[in-house]
RNA sequence: GCCCCCGUAGCUCAAUGGAUAGAGCAGUGCUCUUCUAAGGCAUUGAUGAGGGUUCGAUUCCUUCCGGGGGCACCA
């Protein structure tokens, strides 16, 4: 990576300089302006306390002992202190050509080894339509998954389903309520919607009848204590909605969980943590029967682990889930991606495990995001009937996407693979822009726009970018060998020939811009990682697709008469193209060919 | 009542304590005999209010104002 070179060769000169300076991280950046150079850094503004010396002057001695590198063009000191990085092209043209050697390789590497991280995502419900609101869970969950396996990292997904607790005693209750009727009638149309309606039926009926809440949650203490009728139903109550599940992550092209731990999988976990617990001290039982934490001295309130009616709760489970990870995983991370709504929870659950000395306490975490709001105020819920099903907004984006491919691309022989590719990138790119922690608006004409800083702009400039490259191979001499257009055979013929190339190229700021944002691409998943936010890397290919386009714009690739400049561009849309496709991916966004 | 989060352009969002606060949409005006106009170019426009910390604050602390969420023996 660039940047750790340049932070390696700021702190060799520091230590020449101030042997007696205590290392201090060294902060290198890029800056928003382009006259501030590709890269640069602040150490001097930072060291001026501790040298007690005026910053200028220090970044004057930096800048003069940094300048002797071929690296870069220039290393100014600007103004209060800031030491500006200015890349030299041939160091570009370098970086170039290794991206084009290996171009698998690029924006991989092997810093995660060794380490298993834990993602839990897509928390589904049971007998609950996946709608909008959920998949945030899941595109951000899945993006992350990727991004870590990118890195070398062992990366296991859970999705930890909620196949338990007091909601099945709704279920059934509500099940055999409707019993009758329901059990003569054929269910097997739409298993899932009946379902779905028997739950919000008696959710309606609770809401009345508050004596009918306490049967509910007696059906669910049956069900937890081995009732054999209770069981069969919510086997099959499961069994329906798991391919409900299912069928859901595929649609929306999830990489697949290497876990389907549902909650239910730690009903026999649960009694030796209550124990355990009681026997600390860490938990009591209080006259009602009931066992809870009490963390009211921590701001946390108390922490329930069993209820008065002897069931467990959702904590008591995660207690469980922690436990068993470490075990099963030894993770060095569990990550957690889930509504912020949720953060009291997690930070009782955290702070209970500690208490009770759970290996991997510490190391669990919440990954919060805002939650999914509708431009009149308010949460999407199931309940209030603001829910948009998943299948719906699926279905529109796949719609308009094919409407705007019919207009622009009507030729298209694909045409709907790839709205299915367009309409699914727009809805996760617009998610994956967002900051995790940021609330977001759900309005139709923007989550599914196709215009300006979305998806399908970056499949667009990737498309268009391929789109040359397939020219420009077609009416190459070899280009028989690269018949089957695959990636290998184009870029061999590239390299073969910008290997060749011995003067070293002149680059317009155009192009020099464009590859210095290119060799930026490991840095942005690093720094992506680093807050757990695949939106850092989602704005960096942004980045990349304007200057991309900028280049695309003002440069004429296929008829360039001068044969190495031409080739030189187009390993340059070969490299852009590929991180794109590559960055994309990782954001778990398909990148067509042709749009 | 207690706890958490958020107030940036007309709207939706960016900005590890850094330089002239970036984008997109919407608006206005250009741009397709030229590698895909889902594009490109130009242009209008913003840190809720007051204190503090420091070389430097959208960012950290504090008060106020405004908005949202949580404090379920639901998940």
């Amino acid at each position: 990576m660039v940047r750790s070179e340049i932070q390696k060769k700021i702190q060799d000169a520091v230590a020449a300089l101030y042997p007696d300076t205590a290392v201090l991280p060294v902060e290198v950046s890029v800056p928003e302006q382009r006259e501030h150079g590709n890269y640069s850094s602040n150490v001097a503004l930072l060291l001026s306390h501790a040298l007690k010396k005026n910053p200028m002057e220090i970044a004057q001695q930096l800048s003069e002992k940094l300048s002797d590198s071929t690296m870069f063009t220039k290393v100014e000191a600007v103004k209060p202190g800031f030491l500006n990085f200015f890349i030299a092209d041939q160091k570009l043209f370098e970086l170039l050509q290794s991206v084009i050697e290996n171009p698998e390789m690029f924006g991989q590497s092997t810093i995660g080894k060794g380490k298993t991280v834990m993602v839990e995502y897509f928390q589904l419900n049971i007998a609950k339509r996946p709608h909008i609101g959920h998949i945030r869970s899941a595109i951000i969950g899945d993006a992350l998954k990727r991004m870590f396996l990118s890195q070398g990292y062992h990366a296991i997904s859970d999705t930890h389903v909620g196949d338990w607790g007091t909601q099945f005693g709704i279920l059934l209750l509500g099940y055999k309520g409707a019993g009758a009727d329901l059990h003569t009638k054929e269910i097997t149309e739409d298993p899932f919607g009946e379902l779905e309606e028997i739950y919000l039926a008696e959710n309606a009926k609770i809401k009345e009848d508050p004596l009918r809440r306490e049967r509910a949650k007696q059906e669910f203490v049956k069900l937890e204590q081995g009732d054999p009728e209770n069981r069969k139903i919510w086997v099959w109550m499961v069994e329906i909605s798991m391919q409900k599940l299912f069928e859901a992550a595929n649609r929306l092209g999830l990489l697949p969980f290497d876990e389907h731990r549902g909650e239910s999988f730690y009903e026999d976990k649960m009694q030796l943590i209550v124990e355990s617990a009681l026997q600390r001290g860490v938990a009591k039982k209080i006259d009602d029967g009931a066992v809870i934490v009490d963390l009211t001295n921590e701001g946390l309130d108390e922490a329930v682990l069993i209820k008065s009616d002897g069931a467990s709760t959702y904590l008591l489970r995660d207690l469980a889930t922690i436990q068993y990870r470490k075990k099963e995983w030894n993770f060095w991370k569990n990550l957690y991606v889930v509504d912020v709504r949720q953060s009291h929870h997690f930070k009782q659950l955290f702070r209970v495990a500690e208490m009770l000395g759970f290996d991997g306490a510490g190391e669990s975490q919440h990954v919060e995001y805002g939650f999914m709001k509708l431009p009149e105020g308010g949460a999407i819920s199931t309940r209030g009937g603001t829910g948009i099903s998943l299948e719906k907004v699926l279905n529109e984006a796949e719609e308009r996407a094919a409407a705007v491919i019919a207009q622009k691309n009507p030729a298209l022989a694909n045409a709907k693979e790839v709205s299915h590719m367009v309409g699914l990138g727009a809805l996760k790119y617009f998610d994956l822009s967002h900051h995790r922690k940021s609330d977001i608006t759900f309005e139709w004409d923007r989550v599914l726009s196709f215009e300006g800083n979305t998806g399908p702009y970056l499949q667009y400039t990737h498309a268009r970018l391929k789109s040359i490259l397939r020219k420009a191979i077609s009416h190459h001499p070899e280009s028989a060998a690269a018949e089957e257009g695959s990636l290998m055979s184009q870029h061999e013929i590239l390299l073969r020939q910008l290997t060749d190339q011995n003067d070293t190229i002149v680059l317009d700021p155009i192009q020099r811009n464009l590859l210095a944002t290119l060799i930026r691409f490991p840095e942005a998943i690093e720094d992506g990682l680093a807050v757990w936010s695949p939106h850092v890397l989602a704005g960096y290919l942004y980045e990349l697709a304007v200057r991309g386009n900028e280049f695309y714009h003002t440069t004429p690739i296929l008829t360039e008469a001068d044969e190495e400049k031409k080739q030189f561009f187009l390993a340059l849309v070969f490299a852009v193209s590929t991180v794109l496709k590559k960055g994309l991916y990782l954001l778990g966004i398909d990148a067509p060919e042709e749009m």
